[in-house]
Order: structure tokens, then sequence, then C-alpha cells
DNA sequence: AGATCAGTGTAAATCGATTGTGAGACGAAG
DNA sequence: CTTCGTCTCACAATCGATTTACACTGATCT
């Protein structure tokens, strides 16, 4: 018994093309093409024969053709660590937004979804290059750092996105948005200052890492600046997961410190966090103090004060400043960009 | 003072073709692409001629030209509602290493980014339509089945993602992979009758929208099977949000007919519903049995038991399904799957 | 009347890689 | 010494749209 397999079992599937429908209309490719381009006036009884064939034969031109001959792909590549944590979907989001609305696609690449969380090699930028894509919005990792530079040197405009790695001599800057965590960190820790603790922990990144240092740094001159000496014991640099916040936090808890305020610098490590402060009952701030990081889909229990990572808007910039580079409004100097960190003094349930 | 711009201000960056590197090794570009391609033997002395060429030339073969000439894109578009729903990023992550790992490139396209949340109209398919792409995965709204046709008539292979919408005459099946939703909720109720509750709600969808029907199918033939009759009062269907679930949540606790059981049936109500728990200070499952939805990414509290919506799994075998379809494995038969959803005890904190 | 010009249209080159066809070289077999 | 097969390789067509260069038709200006 054959299964016949629906309409569309296989069928050569001849798309019909531009020389078609000059066929059809009874004149030349060129012509269909200004008519439909709209690059130059056509004859109105022309376009009427066009636009008749071109409806008749279910003409639809094709985009790798155009794509050729204009030497562009209409692609635009989002490229990020994984998809799967809300940060970078929200880039997505804000990012996809913009790009859509200027008539590009949006190509998500992730980074470090091999099994190991490891580097992918540089197979992923050759992918890239090659002219693939109009342009590319990365968050970058600091051993990417060759690959950006050879991505860029064959003609792709490049935004990066959140923060910026050390860039060694020889290579020039690029363009960027970033976001002001050593602005968002100080301020907690002054917050909490002000609100008369003294002995005050961090729960943030690894202190070499691209994103652990300007948080660091925040919570550094904060104390400094109120003159309280810091603690080493106070600060625990690690994962920046939620499990990893959560073994941080507790960690904090049981080493024999005492904090009385703890500042928490990312959004996953403050949902870890949070599971160590439901766990044991604490009551915040009444035992203990702590000030957060959350993005837009945060829901957080209980409700503490935090710092809002502008996900979104983040995506959305970096879309802006790469479309102003692919249509050559900006001049030859590179273009930054700092967001800041909106503070929300609870946690409400947001809506979606 | 001139700001120099960098080391590529505006280089013509005529990038080195198949013509050039033919030239610069003294041969065809005919047996360099064969070369290249591997698609044909060449003589050691060739190879190694082409290969000095190729790297000293810095040469990057067209993905476009090859592209028109094969008549291929490499790309895949996974087309969702949002962006910044956690669950469609789940679909984002399991299709995108499947896709990569083929060698394909993922297109995002969200539908429903239009302030008012609106349908963004024919204009997106049509710009995935031309052979843009060369598959789609769709997560599928009812009023887009003419154009899911329209497309597929132009020869784009399709996979539905999560569920099918009702099918006109005419309209011959699609491939799909969908998620056993009714067998949830039917399992879910059956599991609180099991613990001898009577009076069980159902927060979900509207009864009318493609995913809340069979939802509200497993909750009507549990308490059927049971021998319960089934209380209007005790069903609340309506916004999938977390703020809507919060609402319907309450609206039940609060509508007179006292349920001492309620199956929250979506992973952002079942956020909402728990907002509702924790701000009425409820203790669960002593004052009231709650069985709600969870993804990969859900942090609950209180926790509670729930079936694991498995987004990256769908993505991964829809990504699949889609490449068996490209390589031409699968015969002509409409290809279907359903995936069932894992019963989690508890929800601690996932490791991310 | 002759020159100029705006408006329309066509032929052919171009974008850059892939591939069918067939030619030349060389060794082995008859 | 021919003849056949096997290896390599080059020529040219092809994928489908865009665009340059130019031809033609009337109409207007001098």
């Amino acid at each position: 018994m054959s299964t016949e397999g629906g309409p569309h079992p296989n069928p050569p599937l001849r798309r019909a093309t531009i020389a078609d429908v000059a066929r059809e209309a009874g004149t030349s490719p060129a012509l269909v093409s200004r008519f439909l381009t709209g690059n130059q006036r056509v004859s109105e009884a022309s376009a009427a024969r066009i636009r008749k064939a071109v409806d008749r034969l279910g003409y639809v031109p094709s985009v790798t053709a155009r794509n050729l001959r204009l030497r562009q792909t209409g692609l635009i590549a989002l490229v990020v660590p994984y998809l799967d944590n809300p940060l970078y979907s929200l880039h997505a989001t804000g990012a996809e937004r913009e790009l859509a609305a200027a008539g590009f696609l949006t190509v998500v690449c992730s980074t470090r979804t091999k099994p190991d969380g490891s580097y992918l090699g540089r197979s992923f930028f050759d992918t890239l290059g090659a002219g693939r894509v109009d342009g590319a919005l990365i968050f970058p990792y600091q051993e990417e750092v060759g690959d950006l530079d050879t991505l860029r040197a064959q003609g792709t405009p490049i935004v990066l996105i959140d923060r910026v790695p050390m860039l060694p001599d020889g290579i020039a800057p690029f363009d960027a948005v970033t976001v002001d965590n050593e602005g968002a960190v100080f301020n907690a820790t002054v917050r909490l200052i002000e609100a008369g603790h003294r002995r005050i922990g961090l729960v943030s990144l690894r202190a070499g890492s691209l994103s652990g240092i300007p948080r660091f740094l925040g919570y550094k001159n904060a104390l400094q600046a109120a003159g309280i000496e810091l603690n080493r014991d106070l600060v625990a640099l690690g994962d920046g997961s939620d499990l990893g916040g959560a073994t941080l936090f507790a960690g904090l808890l049981d080493n024999g410190c005492r904090p009385d305020a703890i500042v928490v610098a990312t959004t996953l490590q403050t949902r870890g966090a949070l599971e160590v402060v439901r766990r044991r009952e604490l009551q915040v701030p009444r035992d203990l103090a702590v000030i957060g990081y959350r993005h837009d889909q945060s829901v957080l229990w209980p409700e503490i004060p935090t710092y809002r990572y502008p996900g979104q808007t983040l995506g959305e910039v970096a879309a802006q400043m790469l479309l102003n580079r692919l249509s050559g409004k900006d001049g030859g100097d590179v273009l930054s960009e700092s967001l800041g960190l909106e503070f929300v003094p609870s946690s409400p349930l947001q809506m979606h």
C-alpha cells in the first residue's frame, strides 16, 4: 500500500525566474528587474503586464542571486555563549526586534554549547566569515580576540555586547555597547554602607574574568571611599551559575566572617543566593541585607533590592549601532556606549 | 586632527576570488574548486600550488556564490512567538545545537514582537520564502496555516514544534514534534485524585486555543475516569503569562468554590500561582495541593511537584527530523512525534 | 528642418563558484 | 607501433538577478 505522501511529494519545483516573467510579459529581464526594485520608471503598460505575469507565475525573486549580485546577505550574526541563559535571550530579543525592523534576519550562534562548555574553536568564526553575514553582534570572550580581528579583517563590521576583551597591541578597538557593572556594584555597596552596614560581603565572578574585574573594582572603591578596610574573607568569587551563587553565598555565611550585608553581582548568582536564604529561612533584610542583580524575567523571592541588567536594551542599542555602521552613517571613529543599571527597590512579579 | 580610524578605515577590500587563486597557482578555477570541495582527485603537484596560493591570498570562498550555484542556503529558520520567553529559548538551544552540528546556521524570527503582541502579518513569511532558508522549524499559530502552506509550496520543508494547528481541507499535514500535554494534565489530575482530593481546580489556557484544548481534555478525562463531576467554577482558563496565572489562581481561591488542590498547566502560570502562594503564605501541600509545570530554567518556591516541559529536547528532535528530511532519508510519509513530560516530585535548584 | 532631450526598452556583462564535456599525456597491453 | 584505458586538467555553461551602456521613439526647442 502506497502512502501517496501528500500533495507535494517531490515536484521538480522549478521556480519561475525573472527570465520567465520577462517572457510571459513579453519584455526583457532588465525591465522586470527595474519594475520590481523600483530603481527606474517603467511605463504603466509594461508595469501592468509584468504585474500580471508575476502573479500568474507566482514569481518570487531569488534572494540568493540578488545577494550575489549585490554583495550582501541581509543576515546579521548574534554570537552569544549560551542561548538558554535568560540574559542572552534578552540580548536576542532586543537585537532581533531592531534588525527585523530594518529588514535583516538574525542568525544566532552559541559558542559554548559543547558538552564541557569549552571554547568551540575557530571553526565557528570561519563559518561566519566568507561574507556569510553582513555584520555581527558578539558577546566576546578573551580567547576569541584573534578570531574577532580576522573576522573584521574580512570586512565584517562587528559590535561587541556587554563587555570588551583586553586588546593586544596592534588590534584596533571595536565598537561596543557595555554595561556599567562597576557603577552598579559601587552604588549597591554605598547603599549598604549608608544603611549602616560595615561587614559587607561580595559574591561575584572570578577576579581575572572580563566581567569580574569591574565588579570587584566597584566594591573596592566604595569601601575605600567610606574608609572601610577590604576584608578578603568577605569576598567570594567564582562560578556565575545559580548553583555557583548558592555555594559562594553559603560559603560567606559559614566561613566565620559573619557579614551583615552581601552584594550579589550577577543575576544567576542572585537566584542561587536567594535559594540559600529560603532554605535557611533567613529574614532579609533583618538577619542579613542583600542587594542583587536581576533581569526582566527574574522572579525573586524573598523580595530584595536589585540592579536591573538592561539585557534587551543592550541588544537594541548594539543593533542600532551596527545598522548605522552598515548604512555608512558613522564616521571612522570607534563607537562605544555604556548602559547604566536601574535600581529596583523591591522585586515584584514582572508582567510578561 | 584626524582620528585615523584604525587599521581598516575603508579598504576597497576586494576579496580574492577563486579566479585569483587559479591565476596565482597557474591553473584553472575549476581545478581549484575541485581541490577545495574534494569532489575530484587533484595531483599532488597542483594541490601544493593551490594550497600555497590560497593562503598567500587569504582566500575564503564566497558562500553566496556557492549557494546560488548549489541552490541552497545553509540556513534554517526557527520561528517562535517570542524570544524572551524561556520556553522558546529552550527550543532555540536544542535546535541550534543540532543544526550547528550539521553545518547549518539558525535564523531566529519572532512573530509576535509587535508592541501589541499582534500577528505580524504575512511579510514575515514572505521574507522566509524565496529560497531564503533551506527549511523551517515553526511554533505555529492557528491563523498562520495559510502562510505555512504557501511557504511549503515554495519548496521549504517545515517541521512544526509543540503543537499542530487545525488544518482545513486541502491542506496536507505537516511533520511535527508535539508535547503530550493531555497526558501530563491527565496524570497530574489522577495523582491528586489518588492523594484523596476531590475538589480539584485547573488553571490553564483558553479553551479555544491550540494549547488549551488538550490540557482541558486531560483534566476532564481524569475526573470522568474517577467518577468526579466536572465543576466549571473550578476551571480558570485565560492568559498564559505569569501575571495571568497569578490572577487565575487567585480567582480560584476567591470565587467561593474552595478547591483543595489545583493543577496549573503551564510553566509561566505556575510561576504566577506560586507568587500568590507566597504572598498569602499558604502552606503547600497542607492548605492546598498544587501540581504545576516547569522547564529547565524554572526556579520554583515553594517546592511543588511538577511536570517538566521538554523544551530543549523538542528543539533537538524537531531539528533532527528536519535534517533527515533535507537529506532525503525519510520517505514521503508525514512524520509525527509526541514527547512526554517527565514528572518531577519536587523542584530543586537546577544546575545550569 | 535639424538638434536635443526625456522617456522606455534591450543586449550583454557581472557577481563567484560548480560541473559536464572533452582533450591531452602517459603507461600498459596487444 | 598502434590502441586502449586512466589520470589530470581546462573550457565553457550555469545558477538568477542587477546594472551599465546604448538604441529607439516622439516631442520640443531654435
